[in-house]
DNA sequence: TTTAGTGCAAAAGTTTTGCATGGTC
DNA sequence: GACCATGCAAAACTTTTGCACTAAA
């Protein structure tokens, strides 16, 4: 990895008032380098595939951790496990391949004044939502 | 339970080619009983609260085999259970409360035009999405 | 020096499975 | 009667916790 995004990796950590250390830096470095998001048990593996130490409990306290600071986001496919992944800092949706799990974020949200009408429409009032849309990408059509 | 919610929940079953077993009415009957989203485990509990005999590998079993067949609706509020939900038929997407876990189905669908355009932005063929409002509601607010 | 992070192993919890038995169509 | 559903207990997994030890600020 290029020595500067090993210093962007500590700069995400620190500034959001999360101790910096070699194990939190290797876990944030793993979820970058993966384009879609993984399960803690899966990021385990791929961190021993490079020989890192890092325990499993480990891996789980720093992903709880970062998705507490809002480094990460999680979902869950709808199955039992949850998926982590990095993601931008912006509000944005996921759009999921059910054929190859390859993840897209997209930035504009369309939801907008529907938002509004439909939450108060039954009292609501709106702190957050999620949009995940699952389809077919090119490559698997 | 009135006598003729007991023929409706059979003929959902027979009308999804699904074998009607005592069972299964007991554990349909409990959803519909549900304004709310139930792990599985809580299903269990309540079974057992009326004294069925019901294990809870068979609820495990009716609900994935409910779920398979459309007839309920699985969320997991991240966390690292399923929950499951009687649901009407007609697309829809759900409100739910932050504070008391209530859950409200919105029957109209704001994406229309915006699904399309993101999809095919990415090269996507839309096969599904849902969408999942977090607030507060009027009562917790 | 104080406070917090980590590895390991054990515990807790959820979900799945094998198998003998009983019920549905 | 054939085939499927069920209960029970055991197994398989994921996630959390306790504790002794180490490292960051």
């Amino acid at each position: 990895m290029p020595r500067n995004a090993q210093a962007d990796l500590s700069e995400l950590l620190a500034g959001k008032g999360v101790r910096v250390t070699p194990r939190r830096l290797e876990v944030l470095a793993e979820l970058a380098r993966e384009r879609d998001d993984v399960t803690a048990q899966e990021l385990w593996r791929r961190l021993r595939e490079r020989d890192s130490q890092t325990g499993l409990a480990t891996v789980y306290r720093t992903l709880a951790l970062l998705a507490d600071a809002g480094v990460v986001d999680t979902m869950s496919h709808h199955g039992t496990e949850l998926c982590y992944r990095l993601c931008t800092e912006s509000h944005h949706h996921h759009l999921v391949c059910s054929s190859c799990h390859r993840v897209v974020e997209v930035e504009q949200c369309g939801l907008g004044k529907w938002l509004e009408t439909v939450t108060r429409q039954h009292g609501f009032v709106a702190i957050d939502h999620r949009v995940e849309i699952t389809g077919l990408c090119a490559a698997c059509r």
